[in-house]
DNA sequence: TAATAATGATTGATATATCAACTATTTGTG
DNA sequence: CACAAATAGTTGATATATCAATCATTATTA
């Protein structure tokens, strides 16, 4: 970091930081699993599985991503046959599903992010997490 | 979100958001400003600008990246003209350091992100900003 | 209702992330 | 010294992020 040390510069590093470790360590306990999907994937598969019914752009805005990255990770999903895509009764929409193998990765992988998640935040009080919390939902406020 | 709507789960989920908030942000503010680099580019930049001798393994972990996205970034940034790569007296290793429209480009963009990380700490107390950060070192510390 | 707007999704181009394989050096050790 | 191990960097393959352009379909409105 060198000259910028003030509390605010390592904040944001720690940010950046922190998210990477929790995906990189999620990854890995995927693949020791034998779960082949990212976690990316698996935030798709998630999402649809939670959801009645979803649009690629509901869904894209639900995990804070793009239209075309949906796009290309649903192909994946299709490729792997994890999810189905039939035509809605809109022809511009899809109709989204989980296929039975879609409804097992997705929950063998929830369990292991659940593991993780706990893993991160042990030794953290509650009262402490909930400053966390506002402090970022603060920080979205002020930069969105 | 749906089911899962406990604290910690939330927490991961604002951790993801909040680091691409402030990213596109800031890369909004480049982009109007004239300043033709990515996010990534400048801590790049501002790495090599703060290091008397850096090695790209250094760099890599320093910002945390990989050494091939270092490669890379490097490439796109003697394109451009930011950065010079002499070799060093070990052949394995080159001497990086900016040119003078680096060293423009290295600054102009620092003062916008430190616009942008002082407003997305507006209105949170230093208390509270010293939980952040003790909270995201601790969950690094827990998962690395 | 015909022309136009808006909406949902896809595609192309470029940048980055990650892993693995590989090259070129340098270091360490017998 | 010779040779194996370690180190620095590059490259290829695949996944994701982002922006812009485009297509098809539906909604609006003149």
């Amino acid at each position: 970091m060198a000259k910028d040390q003030k509390l605010e510069d390592i904040l944001y590093y720690l940010i950046e930081k922190t998210n990477k470790v929790v995906r990189r360590h999620s990854q890995i306990r995927f693949a020791e699993a034998g779960l082949s999907i990212t976690v990316d994937q698996w935030l798709v598969l998630k999402k649809i599985g939670d959801s009645e019914r979803i649009t690629q752009i509901e869904l894209a805005n639900a995990i804070f991503k793009d239209r075309a990255s949906i796009t290309r990770i649903l192909d994946l999903l299709l490729e792997k046959k994890l999810v189905k895509k039939d035509p809605g009764a809109d022809k511009r929409v899809y109709e989204l599903s989980l296929t039975t193998a879609g409804i097992k990765f997705s929950e063998e992988a929830l369990m292991i992010v659940k593991r993780v998640r706990r893993k991160g935040i042990e030794e953290i009080s509650e009262k402490e997490l909930e400053t966390l919390r506002k402090g970022l939902e603060k920080i979205i406020k002020n930069l969105e």
